[in-house]
DNA sequence: GATGGTCCGTGACTAGGTCACAGAAGGTCA
DNA sequence: TGACCTTCTGTGACCTAGTCACGGACCATC
């Protein structure tokens, strides 16, 4: 496959430590693939066949309640693997969560066998799959902290506040918000709102426009 | 250290498997301790310098927001290893939040560099140390799905079942309890009240007595 | 039985989530 | 251009959960 050995070895430094017996497997078995935004990757409670690394683009993982309330997770990026795709693999669980593209995405999809043999020859595979869950467990423990004791306008105006530079305007409906924040549409709703009055941002439909990083700044 | 091969062995199945070489790394540089119950393992924001195995007993790992509410992350038991522990020494970090022993513990304590000898050496204990984070992570994602979306009512009558037989009683202040679900204490007081009004529950200080575990299954 | 510590109950209030609905913004198509 | 539809936003009313303040109950100890 022309091209894929230079792709990897940008995307993932890690593995130009790769011996060549486990760089050959990876070569052999992997499959580059070109998936569109939007495509739900997997769904909770959908059993797991194939291990993913990311090369390009954006996967956003995600918990979904009964009554249809949602909260990002975290997300897939550029030259990172899906935990809990690693964890399904090495449990041999189904999923629990729901995975969604949410650009084009351009992806190295190994084949369960395959993760497994890397696993157990490749030392640089192994660390790479450690880190991985090394810096998961950590978002994740910082979100339970937030949606635990956390206060929706503080939550919201960092969120806001690392998404831009002031100036700047983020693409997103009030909606999508809630979603990011796994809160619900009204609370973000009025919460905007208020940052409006006080000047913070200025809102347009499907569009947050900041005015203040400063402002957003005094809440945290 | 005579008996320590013995209480691995039976605790650690999975270490039945070590090669020659990786146990008797284990055993000449695993410490084995006695910790009183109530003592502070680590803090928030500590650092890491060893890897612990629990023999017997229970580590309670939890999260304290500033003004002073927690909630139980997860427990460290016989035959377990504590994730956070683990990912601090991967990722040299520090510890994102705090352990406690519940009981006395008993563990076996080994040293950073021989923690990471083990897992570059011996397969079997990086087959427990991935299960380890496999099994976590699922907690992890249940708990933030409980705690962004979940009912208190539910989530208390679900705990109180869960750690009862009926006609058991559970020793636990209501403190307690709001820290078990990351509540607040009035909160589990008036919920309690109300289980009581309905003959679910008898209260006493210090002590919830189970009355029908049917009643309480009915809100789940 | 007086004293002090822990635990529990409760009213009043605030924050955040739910429900219902109205109206605004923007696209499409005759 | 205007009628029509969809999606997004704003808002009042209400409910659940967490916070604050305080009083009183339970229990151990002297």
């Amino acid at each position: 496959m022309p091209g894929m050995n230079l792709e990897i070895s940008t995307c993932f430094p890690q593995f130009s430590h790769l011996d060549a017996d486990s760089a050959r497997l990876l070569e052999n078995n992997a499959r580059l693939m070109d998936i569109p935004s939007g495509t739900v990757l997997f769904r909770d409670g959908a059993e797991c066949s194939s291990y993913v690394l990311v090369l390009e683009g954006s996967i956003r993982v995600q918990k979904v309640s009964e009554n249809g309330r949602e909260i990002v997770l975290y997300r897939v990026e550029r030259g990172q693997s899906c935990v809990l795709t690693t964890n399904c693999l090495i449990a041999r669980e189904d999923y629990a969560a729901q995975g969604v593209t949410e650009t084009d995405v351009r992806a190295l999809v190994l084949p369960a066998t395959t993760f497994r043999a890397l696993l157990s020859k490749s030392e640089a595979f192994r660390d790479f799959v450690f880190s991985a869950y090394a810096t998961r467990i950590a978002d994740l423990l910082l979100l339970i902290q937030e949606v635990a004791f956390g206060r929706i306008d503080v939550r919201l105006a960092g969120w806001l506040r690392s998404r831009t530079a002031s100036g700047d305007a983020i693409v997103a409906t009030h909606q999508d918000i809630a979603t990011e924040l796994g809160s619900a549409r009204e609370v973000i709703s009025r919460q905007l709102k208020e940052f409006e009055r006080r000047g913070w941002v200025a809102l347009h439909r499907g569009r947050v426009e900041i005015k203040s990083r400063d402002g957003l700044a005094s809440l945290a």
